[in-house]
DNA sequence: CTGTTAGCGCGTTCAC
DNA sequence: GTGAACGCGCTAACAG
């Protein structure tokens, strides 16, 4: 392990002053060949690296992105932090790191310690989007966007799935195969996605004349597990059902084993669509009919935009809903 | 969006020195109760947060650590980095990340620009170690601490999880079950810890006094796909075999369901053991016997070690392997 | 209790 | 071509 070294030690070391190690390393300003020789050799030696914390403090810039999010697990964030990072990286910019677990404290604590490190920009997940939030952003120093949630408001900008819309899709698609006994599972109450999904689903079967009864719609906690238990317990209830819209494909795993557990046949007695589609979709036996959308693509979006604010000092509201498509595989498809 | 502002506009606004205002940010030194209030009040009219830039550079500290890692997909990532973070913001650490697909140079380039940042220390994650990083982490002015490779080297500390014994001990449960005719998918040649998994699967062949054909073993990208593929090859060519140690557990789903699919029962006809365990191994049917171990530890243990390595000048060489287990699930037992 | 001042390491004038 | 000196915002040491 070597030593930490900075310019005037290099500059010292080459015999000149550090104005004219500048110049070398920046490759600016006119420097006679020799010295340069001289300068590189000794940068070489010592592995100089300027300190960048010394030159952002000179510029006011940190080319430092950060990015708050409530959970770094399952598919969704590594594939946003991947479309993220490969638009930053490409303009120089460096990528920190916030993880609230969901929990709200931790949220405002990222923002006061993204703001102390004078991050340029940040991209903020969260599972529900409130009033506090947009107070406390509109007081930041600093461009957000908002991945995930619609803000509602003509000041924020944001970048999302329109998650009422293609689970309505999924409703309707069941629907127009004839299907009229639907079961929703969706994820817990606190995430205002899986309630929007909820809202597409029943907008589905009532502008279609179904009624809903509350029994068909169940909130669960996206685990295979509790996706599992939760078609078990419909089945030995007797509620009856041919169509399962379910909110993630980890859930909608969980009800196609616990259905050929039961002794049911799908797509034959129940047909299955995950509003979600990771892996497991296409692993299963029969594979998951799931509405697919690209997580790396809201990384990339996000950041462009959030970028062009940084860069070009865009203030204005802008918002992107991005696309979406409905994967027919087994679990809908007589052998697909 | 407010402007930003610094020590010197609060300690003008509330008519004291900036010495008097830096002490009550940082609560420290004696401050009369009324200016106190004062400044307090300044501070949060103002939504003033001081430049850690500045005071980092003061301090010549940064509570940064960075994190190099050669892919951000997959569950092992995420999870290691939650395990990272949950151990360095607990002592007011923050996190950089730097992806580098697997690249070389940009390996090389994430080492440079996270000393230009002035990072306390490296978690660094690489498929292969080789002298290259050796003699370009020893030139480092921080600790590196290597994740899941084995540096072989008594100077560069590492958290690894032993893949070669695994991987033999996964071969053995099945070679003790009466098992003769075994087949190994492994991934790709550039990875060296499937090469150690290839390795400990032949050593436990060879040393129950059974010879390798080469066909036997075979390496795919660790794809659904290419397991299904492989597996539906072998089938077709009629290699004859009762029992498979895959890579991965994506592999080894694929692998199933070729296998089903060709008619074949499983566990009867042939069993199967993933030498990695993520959620698709419990999802699918049936359910994957696996080798489980856990990337959260890895985050935490390596996060450890940096961590007293950077808060007390530790430059001892250590390494710390991480436990494992056999998960027995219905791939390798009936009625399971 | 409070203010003044010298660095921290760099980029950037402005002279020479 | 090159160097001296200032400023970025803050902490810490010292003075009062």
């Amino acid at each position: 392990m070597r030593e930490d070294i900075n310019i005037t030690e290099v500059a010292r070391k080459a015999g000149v002053s550090i104005a004219t190690v500048s110049r070398v390393f920046n490759n600016n300003g006119p420097v006679k060949e020799s010295t340069r020789k001289k300068i590189e050799q000794v940068i070489k030696e010592t592995g100089y690296r300027p300190n960048i914390l010394a030159r952002e403090l000179a510029e006011k810039k940190t080319h430092l992105i950060g990015v708050i999010t409530h959970s770094i697990l399952g598919e969704g964030l590594p594939n946003s932090i991947k479309g993220i990072t490969h638009v930053i990286e490409e303009k120089g910019y460096n990528l920190l790191i916030g993880n609230t677990d969901g929990q709200i404290e931790k949220e405002q604590k990222h923002f006061e310690i993204f703001q102390s490190k004078r991050v340029e920009g940040v991209l903020f997940m969260t599972r529900h989007f409130t009033q506090e939030h947009r107070d406390v952003i509109e007081a930041l120093p600093f461009p957000v966007v908002v991945l995930l949630q619609p803000t509602e408001d003509e000041k924020i900008s944001y970048v999302a799935f329109d998650e009422y819309r293609f689970a309505q899709e999924a409703t309707r698609y069941l629907l127009d195969k004839g299907h009229e006994d639907f079961v929703f599972i969706g994820g817990p109450e606190t995430s205002a996605n899986s309630l929007r999904r909820e809202q597409g689903f029943k907008n589905a079967l009532t502008s279609a004349g179904y009624s809903l009864d509350k029994e068909r719609i169940i909130h669960e906690d996206y685990s295979i597990e509790a996706g599992y238990e939760a078609t078990k317990r419909l089945v030995k209830e007797g509620v009856p059902f041919t169509a399962m819209i379910i909110a993630n494909d980890g859930m909608a795993i969980g009800a196609i084993n616990a259905l050929q557990d039961s002794g049911y046949s799908i797509p034959r007695d129940v047909s299955i669509i995950g509003l979600d589609d990771t892996a497991l979709a296409k692993a299963s036996r029969p594979s998951l009919t799931a509405i697919h959308y690209s997580y790396q693509d809201l990384g990339k979006e996000g950041a462009n935009l959030l970028l062009d604010k940084i860069e070009s000092g865009n203030v204005d509201f802008s918002y992107k809903v991005l696309p979406y498509e409905l994967k027919k595989r087994g679990s809908t498809e007589e052998r697909y």
